[in-house]
Formats: C-alpha cells, sequence, structure tokens
DNA sequence: AACAAATAACCAAAACTTCATCATTTTTAT
DNA sequence: ATAAAAATGATGAAGTTTTGGTTATTTGTT
C-alpha cells in the first residue's frame, strides 16, 4: 500500500478509536512497528494526533481550533451523516439543509455524481473542488446564526427542480412538537422541502431527541427516513412503526 | 484515448481515490509507467494534484494558495474598488456583481449600513464577519470559474427588491461590443441588473478596455459611472461625454 | 533500584524515482 | 501522400526513499 494512503488511514483509524495501540496498528496495518512508529512520528508533527505511552490518540486541543476536514466535528455527526449518504445514488437531485451534521455527508458525496440543492453556505464553499458535483444554492438572506440562505419565497426552487431526497436537520424533535428549529426565518424552505420532495431524510442525533424549539416545520410523520446514532426509546419506535418511519441507526460494532 | 482526455480520467480518478499508486493507474488505463509519469508530471505542475512517493495524491494545499490569490490581488483592483465604494452610502441596496475587482470592495463597505444583494460566493463568505451588512444572495447554479451563483431566473430579486445601486464587473469593454463577459449562464443576472437598477456602476481595470468576450450583457451607454484606474483613450472620452456617462478615476499620484 | 516495555538510532535490502537513450506508433502539417 | 513532430513504450543505470531487523537507550512500573 502506498505511505500516504496508509498514514490517512491511520489517522482515520485513530480518530475513529480515539485511542490505539501501536501493535494494533502494526496488526490492522500490516507493517512493522517501525514503520507504524514513523508513520505515527509524522501524523503528530502534523499536529493530528499526538504520542502516548504505547500508542496513539486524537489531538483534543487541536480538535476544536483546527478545521481540518476530519477532525473538525463530532464522531456521531460524522456516523449519521455516513449512513444517510448511504441513500444517496447517482443521477440524484437532493436537497441538504443546512445544519452541521448534514454538512458532514460532503465528505460522504463528494465523489458521486448528483446535483445538491441547498442553503447550506459551508456546503456551497467547501463543495467547490469536487466538479462532480452540481450545486444549486437556494439564495435568499444571510442568516449568520446558521450560516445559511433563508428565502421567503423557497418554495419556487421546489417547483422548478423535481428534488427526490431531502436531507433534514433539526434543532430538536419530539412526539408533540414534531420537527422544530430556532430560526423563523428558515422555517419556511424547511418545511416547503418537505412537503415537495418525495423522500425525507432526518439527521439528528440522539440529544436531540424530546428537545424542542421557536418553531415546528413538519410532522414527525412526514418523515420516512429518521437517521440517528442510537435506537431512541420505545416511544418513538412505536411511533416510527405505526407511521411508516424506518429508523437508521448504526450497526452495533461488536468488537468495541 | 487522447492524451489530454486520458489525464482528466486520470484527475478524476485520483480525485476519487484521494491517493493512487502509479502500478494501479497504469493498470487502469492501461498505458506504461513512462506514460502515466509524464501525465502525472503535467498534473502536478498544473497544481491540481502532487506526487507522493509510489503514487499521487490530491493537493489539499490548492485550496489555501487559492486564496492567497485573492489576498495578493493587484493594487489597482484595490484602487477602483476604493472608488467605488465612495458611492456606498448608509440605508443603500445595492447589488454587487461577481468578479475579483467588486469582491474588493469588501474592504471599504465592511463597517457601513447596507444591504447586498449579491451572487459573489467569495463575498458572501467574506462578509460574514460583518453583521451590519445585510446579505442577499441571488442563489442559483454554483459556477465553480467564477465563483458566483447563475441564475435562469434572477429578474425575480430585481422586482421584489428596490436596488439603487448596481456594481458591476467584466472581463473586456468595448465601444463596439459594449460590456461583455466570457459566462452565458451569468449574463442573464447582469443584463437584468443594469436594466433594474437606477444607478450603474461599472468597475474595470485599465486592461480591460478593447477587449471582449464572449457574450454582451449591456450597452456601454447603460452605464453611469465607469470606474477605472487610468483615464481612457480619446475615444472612450468622447463616447462618456456624449453618452453622460461619469468618468472615474483615482487622483492622479504624483509619485507613481 | 530493577525490570520490562517502549523508543530511538543505525544499517542493509527492497522498492521506487529520475534521467537518458532509442525504437515505434500516432498525429499534424505541407 | 509524405515528411516532420509529438507521443508512447521499453530498457537500464544511478540516486532516493522506505522498510524491517538489530541494537542501544529511554521511560514507566513495581
Amino acid at each position: 500500500m502506498l505511505k500516504t494512503k496508509r498514514i490517512n488511514q491511520i489517522q482515520d483509524y485513530v480518530l475513529e478509536h480515539e485511542t490505539v495501540s501501536l501493535d494494533e496498528l502494526v496488526e490492522v496495518f500490516g507493517v512493522s512497528k517501525n514503520t507504524i512508529r514513523r508513520d505515527v512520528q509524522m501524523l503528530v508533527e502534523q499536529g493530528d494526533l499526538k504520542k502516548v505511552y504505547g500508542g496513539v490518540a486524537v489531538n483534543h486541543s487541536t480538535l476544536i481550533s483546527f478545521n481540518d476536514r476530519k477532525v473538525r466535528s463530532q464522531l456521531e455527526k460524522q456516523k449519521i451523516a455516513k449512513l444517510a449518504a448511504d441513500y444517496v445514488e447517482d443521477g440524484d437531485i437532493i436537497f441538504l439543509d443546512s445544519g452541521t451534521t448534514t454538512f458532514e455527508m460532503l465528505e460522504f458525496i463528494k465523489t458521486k455524481q448528483i446535483t445538491v440543492v441547498t442553503n447550506n453556505i459551508d456546503f456551497i464553499v467547501e463543495a467547490m473542488p469536487y466538479e462532480n458535483l452540481n450545486i444549486f444554492s437556494a439564495g435568499g438572506m444571510v442568516e449568520r446564526k446558521t450560516k445559511s440562505f433563508a428565502s421567503f419565497k423557497g418554495e419556487d426552487i421546489f417547483k422548478t427542480y423535481n428534488i427526490n431526497k431531502a436531507f433534514m436537520a433539526s434543532t430538536g424533535i419530539s412526539l408533540r412538537n414534531g420537527v422544530t428549529n430556532s430560526s423563523p426565518l428558515e422555517t419556511e424552505i424547511k418545511s416547503s422541502a418537505v412537503k415537495k420532495c418525495s423522500e425525507i431524510f432526518l439527521l439528528v442525533d440522539s440529544k436531540k431527541f424530546d428537545k424542542y424549539a421557536l418553531t415546528t416545520y413538519c410532522e414527525l410523520k412526514e418523515i420516512d427516513y429518521l437517521i440517528t446514532d442510537q435506537l431512541p426509546n420505545e416511544n418513538y419506535q412505536q411511533y416510527a412503526m405505526e407511521h411508516d418511519i424506518k429508523l437508521v441507526v448504526p450497526e452495533e460494532a461488536p468488537a468495541n
């Protein structure tokens, strides 16, 4: 294997496992301990990881300040994003909501041949290098808090484009209040996305359950896929069953 | 297969795989290692990829250098931008065209109380910190070449908003062909900006005179203010006089 | 302090690169 | 159609980088 590739994979591996022993890396990558040492040294010098006696760990100090593509957000969000990205196929026209979780999908869809309609400014900027992605911006007032465009008449884009899948974010969901968010300006574009797209995916980490924010942009039952990092409680499972919502959670990793 | 086509495909292939060994490229493209080497060399010189031991990898630093280019932008553009910014007053609602010269205006208007309607992605991103600026994005397809949004039905924003001043850019102007630009997709939004806004400012550096590009988005006489770094030749002065265009150039700096 | 584990330093073998040369094929221009 | 130019493939020598093993040195634990 290419040295560069191996080093990248080591970084990913460590990020995923938080801390890893050198012996484990030797095992996994099938190279000598000596080589692993040198690779790790490189990553440490680069600032991405830090060395601990006998192994290597993620460098949490740079995690916050540094905007490295892999390091920049919680593992949960990446896991959710990865699950969601599995539903994206070449040729799709998808709507991608504002929010950090949906933003994380970029990493997993950046090589696909798709059209992305979005109001997520970070996504637009970071997606610039990937020319296979056709990006369509919703336009509208810049909302600094969410780094997104809030459109007054967002419906238009859903009228002119046939978007088959919508990947939505939320600041809190509950059985009573449905899917909520804190920015009233964005509510309109979100709710029309849900109404006009054929398949709705909601990406929320487990901490968002039973929370709710200022405005509701749709009912929970309007969702087709609820993608999260942990199986929610019995009530939600029941509700999902009744309303034909597919619950998607990561495979239980046995060797954890 | 055509050489250029192969090189493009190699680039795509590497972009997709992050890092690839030369042997793999030999395998995939069915040419000799010698040729792959030469192709790769070309791509490296072009700055898109970088060589690593045993293969190639995507050049992640290209993004940074891309931003550098912006930082070390020509003095002329800044001078022109400064002149233009003098016409912006608190309370204005301005349209800001895509392009690097108009982008430079940010520095000189960032503290004003205005609303900016724009399709200039760089401007939107860089203006984020200045909360006094109300930013409205035109939306549309992302045009990577110009880092802008190209709208099919851009007229809408000019209908709903009363924009009093438009600051336009161009890749070439001439008396015969008028104000031109190279991206057909953007032509519509540009020409409707010119038609709907009350005062039109055109920012062009002196090198753009007597040049012209693919499409014309308005006649020269539709311009109200022509802002540039050097007094253009007699023909243009004459034309400006006849059509009531105000020529704006920097004060003669004696120490030039 | 004593011991084991981890690390660093060094070295030779293996893998890879670079550069040059030359024959062959493909493309372009006349 | 023919000649010239460009691109490609094959080969080989010389130089680098990487790698795994060995051996000293350091570090952490008891």
